[in-house]
DNA sequence: TTTATGACCGACCGGTCGGTCGATTGTAAA
DNA sequence: TTTACAATCGACCGACCGGTCGGTCATAAA
């Protein structure tokens, strides 16, 4: 009575995987499930075993990518106490982690054209929403220590907000622009100005 | 010999106007020609008559969309002299081509992916990437002024470039994650925190 | 070995796509 | 009025889509 099985969320993650990869190629609405099931060595039907359907495969791969850029970036945040190299490593580890995978800002692309195309889901929870959210809680709790410190001005706790919202924006929008002009723009050399820029705005006037 | 005539650049123009319309809010591919043919009031074998194919369709519309927001962002740039206000007034007139029409981000977007999903063209003349050329080079000449005048650091006028680039870059992410999450940020507490903490760094230290 | 069943597949379906083309219309020269 | 032709259209085509389903295979209990 127990016959052949396989780890169906293996599977699961596999077949997402392999769909990420073609989404961040071409999009969520040009990848066909023919070519998501032949990359993946499987029948078109078989995704249909571990997917009820494309938008099922969608979301199910967005909650994965996210969790994995989150871990990535989370993973050694923790190790450092001084609240400006904090924040200078959190920013760098996202770069990082769109650096090692050059599809993920093509999935994080389609993930905001989807969400601006199917307004539907506007009001309710947002799974990239809710990232930018924990991304900015981040930010802000390294700028509100900072401030304890005495490293940062106290208006900056004020601002850290802003400065939050801001700082997220510029990281999607560099890459961006980086993206679709690779040689014509120094990521890191950007990602340095815009850093030096801020710090010289929150930094105890060091004179 | 003459037979009946219509305006066929006026024709043409319109039905890429219509057809922008579409793209911005459900991108490229998934915008059909009978859809844009509906709209326009027209047959589908129609826009076969002013266009070779979709390919052509979608570039011709992606090049009036970008002399649109160039002629309306630049209309009233060269009323203002000094500096500064320049290129406050000049972030502020990007801010207004994207809010009078929603839509114009979606076209932003739209074009962003097709460009990272056809990297055949990456090498090519972009448009796009020339806009964005184009942007920074204003925002280039604006600072060199004010370094000129006394008004910004001279430190600013080498790191001009790095600014400019960034400021577009940022400007493109800030309106992304206000489009997705419209009732979360505030568009102008936003950008005036940007534009003070970038005139921070700019501005002769004030005592 | 037989058999029950989870796993798997690809032919097939209704539908939509980009693009074509022969037929039709309206106008202005003849 | 006749005629030549720019302009227009929508039925049609082959290709491909998301999704279904009947049948096959592999395994392990019986």
């Amino acid at each position: 009575m127990t016959p052949k099985f396989v780890d169906r969320d293996k599977k699961r993650e596999h077949i997402a995987l392999v769909a990420l990869s073609h989404f961040s190629q071409k999009g969520f609405a040009v990848t066909s499930m023919s070519q998501v099931a032949k990359s993946a060595g499987i029948g078109k039907g078989t995704i249909y075993e571990y997917f009820k359907s494309k938008d099922a495969l969608i979301r199910f791969a967005i909650e994965l990518y996210i969790k994995m850029i989150e871990d990535q970036v989370g993973a050694t945040l923790s190790a450092i106490s001084n609240p400006r190299d904090r924040l200078r490593h959190y920013v760098l580890q996202v770069m990082d982690a769109f650096m090692n995978d050059p599809h993920t800002m093509g999935i994080t692309l389609a993930i905001f054209q989807m969400l601006i195309v199917d307004q539907k889901e506007a009001g309710q929870t947002n799974v990239l929403c809710d990232m930018f959210h924990r991304s900015r809680q981040t930010i802000i709790t390294i700028i509100s220590e900072g401030v304890s410190q005495g490293i940062f001005q106290p208006t900056a706790r004020q601002e850290a907000e802003v400065i939050a919202v801001n700082l997220t924006a510029y990281l999607d929008g560099i890459w961006l622009h980086y993206l679709i002009n690779p040689g014509g723009i120094d990521l890191n050399a950007q990602v340095h100005g815009y850093l030096e820029t801020l710090f010289h705005s929150m930094d105890h006037t060091p004179l």
